[in-house]
DNA sequence: AATTGTGAAACACTTCACAGCC
DNA sequence: GGCTGTGAAGTGTTTCACAATT
């Protein structure tokens, strides 16, 4: 199933792992843009984000050459071409379904602060919190869940709901057209190819954590 | 740096990516337990997780030889021997520092359910949260961390503070004892090694779904 | 007959090292 | 001289395929 045939050499697969980065580097840029620098190297901008500057020239060098031997990279043109590459150089919406405590937090800790994707519609099944009203948005039946994505065109939802629920909502969410869900279910979503799925499992990390602060313990003092 | 003596062969390094996974095995596995199913194949297992059977029979046999060949595992036994290997088989403590929306959230989260790790302490800084009782627990200044660690003997914290306040309040954790961190500020925590730090990022989770759903969309419909 | 446990192959990702360019 | 861009080497992880075991 691979054809490496390099008849153009453009659109290589990226690797997922440099996705996930991007993000960040786009954070430190927008950060020095605020500071007013023009120009960053690899190194710097390695010790801002943590990530060695191999892997960063690495990473931006998949989407082109950015950057300006012996020089470094425009820290405003850099950030204008990762926003271009993730799709945030125009309005992302996402949905949130799910006005329990996780959700509501989810909702005022994105609209609180000025976020490249925005939350632009709320949902809960229960009729108890219907109506309610979390930083600007009234939380709406799960009836209008299709209906609200065409309106707004959201592409991506935050799934916070119980669950037994998640794989249900999960299915309507993809039949309406969204590409990319952030849940936080307890639950393996099964979504058709396409549509992206990022798993967010408080209980899993923490047990995974439990793992090397029990082990890890007798290495800390020796003997 | 490789020393690849085999000598008694016990204690080959682990992979993290299998560590991540152990969890999910176990929430499985307790769920067996519920419906008093005796013994599972891997098969059946990785139908259950999501998770292909190779992948759960190289990380179990990581730890040993826990299955029978021809039968399955035993689902009671291998529930107990994970919960040993995660150090889950005693109480494990986290506190929690910061009582937000999202810290709220994540300790009513975690106490309502019964949880393998549990929030045993809340504190904020601000003084108008200090004293609010969430889930049973009430909200304690900072002064009292070390103090309290101590007392509680807890070995990990949730870190849902903003981002200025983060490296503080981690070096104080780590000083204090605490050996793995769940990071919920957009910051990169800078921790001696032995102590493990998992980072959640949510705007950064969602930018980076925006590529797939940016990208992804034209291959939806062709034409 | 069924299913585990595991070397070997394949794949994914990171680090190294340096040629190429400003 | 300094810094990017990139093949090559190295490391980590998954998949394959099958011998071993009940």
């Amino acid at each position: 199933m691979s054809l490496p045939v390099d008849g153009m050499r453009r659109r290589q697969r990226i690797p997922e792992a440099t996705i996930k980065r991007l993000p960040v580097y786009l954070r430190v840029l927008e950060r020095l843009q605020e500071e007013e620098v023009a120009i960053i190297s690899s190194a710097e901008l390695a010790r801002k984000s943590g990530i060695t500057s191999e892997q960063i020239r690495k990473d931006l060098a998949y989407f082109g050459a950015f950057g300006t031997r012996g020089v470094g990279y425009g820290v405003a043109s850099l950030a204008r071409r990762l926003r271009s590459i993730l799709g945030l150089d125009r309005p992302m919406g996402a949905v949130l379904v799910g006005a329990g405590h996780l959700g509501t937090a989810l909702a005022r800790y994105n609209r609180t602060r000025r976020q490249s994707v925005q939350v632009v519609a709320i949902f809960d099944q229960d009729p108890g919190k219907v109506g309610q009203v979390i930083e600007d948005l009234t939380v709406q039946p799960l009836e209008g869940l299709e209906e609200t994505i065409a309106a707004t065109g959201a592409c991506l939802a935050i799934l916070a709901v119980p669950g037994p629920a998640a794989q249900k909502v999960a299915q309507r969410l993809v039949q309406a057209g969204i590409e990319g869900i952030l849940n936080f279910s307890p639950v393996q979503l099964k979504v058709p190819s396409g549509v992206q799925v990022q798993q967010i499992d408080l209980s899993l990390e923490l047990e995974s954590l439990a793992y090397y602060a029990g082990q890890g313990r007798h290495r800390v003092q020796e003997g």
